[in-house]
DNA sequence: ACGTTGATTTCGTAA
DNA sequence: TTACGAAGTCAACGT
């Protein structure tokens, strides 16, 4: 990995075009040639960048800057014009074990499978992964009247979820074992458009407090 | 600006918990104390990140190793162990003056609006943006006999192009006053399965030559 | 290989 | 300020 603090300018065309003015700033070559831009503010999204594959030339402009030419694989160009270099090094990283995550929508839907009745009063479990030829249904559940109902579970609840959802319910009421299905959209959180859409589908929508439940749930199953 | 090349360990707790076994990476500290955590590869996302607005601490664990402890304001954290520094070095990168882009979206948009021509003969547009309950349409416009298209403006259509487009045409069809209205799907490039979708859906699709529109527009609106 | 979905998304813009 | 859609999105997962 080579880190380059250098004023700079750069130019990419490739599925838009973009231009960054001369200034300073941090610029890092992977070991497979890809290229960051970075400016000392922002996120971690760098202000431009090339992905592998690429491959890089280093060369000279007619004013005798120093001058970096990054080709992708689709065609792609990064130009970065060198002005003043302030610092260059490489350093030699080594293998990298990679990030080990642990998951939010999973475990949002197992909590939801042990607690139904906090979605709506008196609901209950019938099965988890309900399968239907379209994919499965998140939570298979009966009101307290013995009704079905179908729950989508989302962190974020969009139109995507409400689409989903619809896909499944049509399905679903075409069996007349399971009797006419209600909907029920359950999300941390749920967009106003989905909202709509969800009304006007006859599908209720209903907010989760994921901190909540993961109070209500026996901590013991959490230990890692 | 700080980089930092040291073998560390991280563990980070916030929305998810996510965790990096010892090796040798780049560690970014920016001036708002954001830090960015790189392996020599992958993309542009870095492995592990704590994102602005956010404080940082430097102290030792138990073990006497440096320990940098992170934390955002809605309340995550970042627990990077430092086993061992090859290289700590700090530079004033000053302001930046940002990125310029050219030839998204919105830009084909507004294209298309002062052209809409170009899309159907003798199409005049009623507005951009046109507000309905579950979003904006891009342009709703007439055609020569005076009746109501609906148009998307995608830079590649696909099908949930087609699906929106759908779900408006839905919506304003019920409006007596709009009358029938069509659909139009207009994209750089259209993939041959929406033009299946859209074909069953009688919604037309027209493909969108970006630099023969430019080349129809003011050039004195472009200058930069 | 290709499409689909989620993201610690980030980023912009309009209401 | 908030909310919503786009992104040079990227990356993981299923078909």
């Amino acid at each position: 990995m080579r880190l380059v603090i250098a004023r700079c300018q750069v130019d990419y065309a490739g599925r838009l075009t973009a231009h960054l003015a001369f200034a300073t700033r941090l610029l890092i070559v992977k070991s497979d040639s890809s290229v960051l831009i970075h400016s000392d503010g922002g996120s971690y999204k760098p202000l431009n960048w090339m992905s592998p594959p690429c491959s890089m030339v280093e060369d000279h402009d007619e004013k005798g800057h120093l001058e970096w030419l990054v080709e992708g694989k689709s065609g792609d160009t990064l130009r970065i014009v060198i002005e003043a270099v302030i610092s260059d090094s490489t350093y030699e990283l080594g293998f990298d074990p990679g990030l080990q995550k642990d998951g939010v929508e999973k475990h949002l839907q197992e909590l939801l499978a042990e607690h139904p009745a906090s979605l709506m009063e008196g609901l209950t479990l019938v099965r988890r992964e309900f399968p239907t030829a379209i994919g499965p249904v998140d939570l298979l559940c009966r009101d307290v009247k013995g009704a079905s109902v179908a729950v989508e579970v989302k962190r974020r609840g969009g139109i995507d979820g409400v689409e989903q959802l619809s896909r499944y319910l049509e399905l679903l009421n075409r069996d007349p074992l399971l009797g006419p299905v209600q909907g029920l959209l359950a999300a941390q959180e749920i967009k106003p458009q989905a909202r709509v859409l969800a009304q006007d589908r006859g599908i209720r929508c209903v907010t989760v407090d994921y901190d909540l439940l993961r109070g209500m749930d026996d901590p013991s199953a959490r230990l890692f």
